[in-house]
RNA sequence: CGCGGGAUGGAGCAGUCUGGUAGCUCGUCGGGCUCAUAACCCGAAGGUCGUAGGUUCGAAUCCUGCUCCCGCAA
């Protein structure tokens, strides 16, 4: 039995397990897995490989790191003379144009992890809970030019927990798309696929979050809006307001019955509480920059005499 | 050598500059008050002050090495 060349796409340890997927696949020979060069990270700046490649190192992988693949014309020569079936693209941070998108003879799929056409993307995990949506799920798409508006050959949906935080979210889904993933191999190798168009008039997105997104602006948002976030945004890229000119980073909010104005903070019985916009709340688990995350009860007692209590920034 | 904060009873902190009985708030345990309570009152237990060495009559405190934790940044 033939098995399709395939070369996989991604960077982070979201992409591993689909990858790892695609290494025991009995329908795929693994020719290459393409990633970003390795980067300073971390505190103390130390080079770090992106997670794929560690990966591609443990199972002697070939691999091949790049900035930018749609200029690594020596490498897509290369990839040619192989004959590629399909690219697999999942977290890959990079477009690829069209020279690369015609090199496979099937084509390139790109596993997304929302049900498109909603949330095209790169944080299609985290606007789900911004939003409060009860579901979401895994969407394999034949990529063309257009960001994320591929014809859709498979898809999956996944329900949303209560209370379900962004981490959560990303490490099930992580799962869910290699189990589609496997799935999608099956059916890609048996051309058994009903590609479905996307339906424009559906179309959202879901832009990258930058780190000031986390900023939790209580004075104009409501408990909803802002314990969406909070969850959304767990744990990256974090939720954040400012006490006194420290950064508070805010893990956790329960809400609150005392009345107070938006944005005005309450600090005594032992408790941290601000109102919002529509009612108001206790930050129940919090850090303080260069501290250990801890409860506001804890903050609390070692704060004694607290001085300048300030949610906002200066 | 990217910038910065930190390590002190179970928790969060003060004390370090200006060496010399180890303190605060909370928790725990015992007792009391109360119809009752996460409230209040009284009392108790609990600490090799991250680690190794140096200076000193004496180090949580000064000097040096090391380990670990964390915020920014990427």
């Amino acid at each position: 039995m033939k098995k399709l060349n395939v070369v996989f796409l991604g960077t982070p340890d979201f992409s591993v397990p689909s990858l790892d997927i695609l290494y025991n696949h009995p329908l795929v020979n693994l020719k290459y897995v393409v990633s970003m060069p390795d980067r300073k990270a971390g505190r103390g700046m130390e080079f770090k490989s992106p997670e794929v490649i560690e990966y591609a190192k443990s199972k002697k992988v070939d691999f091949f790191q790049t900035e930018n693949i749609n200029k690594e014309q020596e490498f897509l020569d290369k990839l040619k003379s192989k004959k590629i079936d399909a690219l697999v693209v999942l977290a890959f941070a990079q477009f690829l144009g069209e020279k690369v998108l015609n090199l496979p003879t099937l084509g390139c799929f790109n596993i997304h992890t929302s049900l498109l056409p909603k949330y095209r993307g790169a944080a299609p995990i985290q606007y789900a809970l911004l939003n409060g949506d009860k579901s979401t799920g895994v969407s394999i798409q034949k990529m063309v030019k257009k960001m994320d508006a591929g014809d859709i050959a498979w898809s999956h949906p996944v329900e949303i927990h209560e209370n379900e935080t962004g981490g959560q979210l990303y490490t099930r889904l992580k799962y869910q798309a290699a189990l589609s993933l496997n799935d999608f191999i099956y059916a890609l190798k048996d051309e058994n696929l009903n590609y479905e168009k996307q339906n424009e008039a559906n179309v959202s997105f879901a832009p990258t979050l930058k780190r000031e997104d986390g900023y939790l602006d209580f004075k104009n948002q409501t408990y909803q809006q802002i314990i969406n976030k909070v969850h959304a945004l767990y744990p990256w890229p974090g939720t954040y307001c400012f006490l006194g000119k420290k950064r508070l980073k805010v893990f956790d909010i329960v809400k609150s019955d005392r009345k107070l104005k938006p944005g005005e903070l309450h600090s005594t019985d032992s408790n941290l509480i601000i109102g919002c916009s529509d009612s108001s709340l206790r930050l129940s688990y919090i850090q303080l920059e260069g501290k250990k995350p801890c409860s506001d009860i804890d903050l609390l007692n070692g704060l004694k005499d607290i001085p300048e209590i300030n949610p906002s920034k200066e």
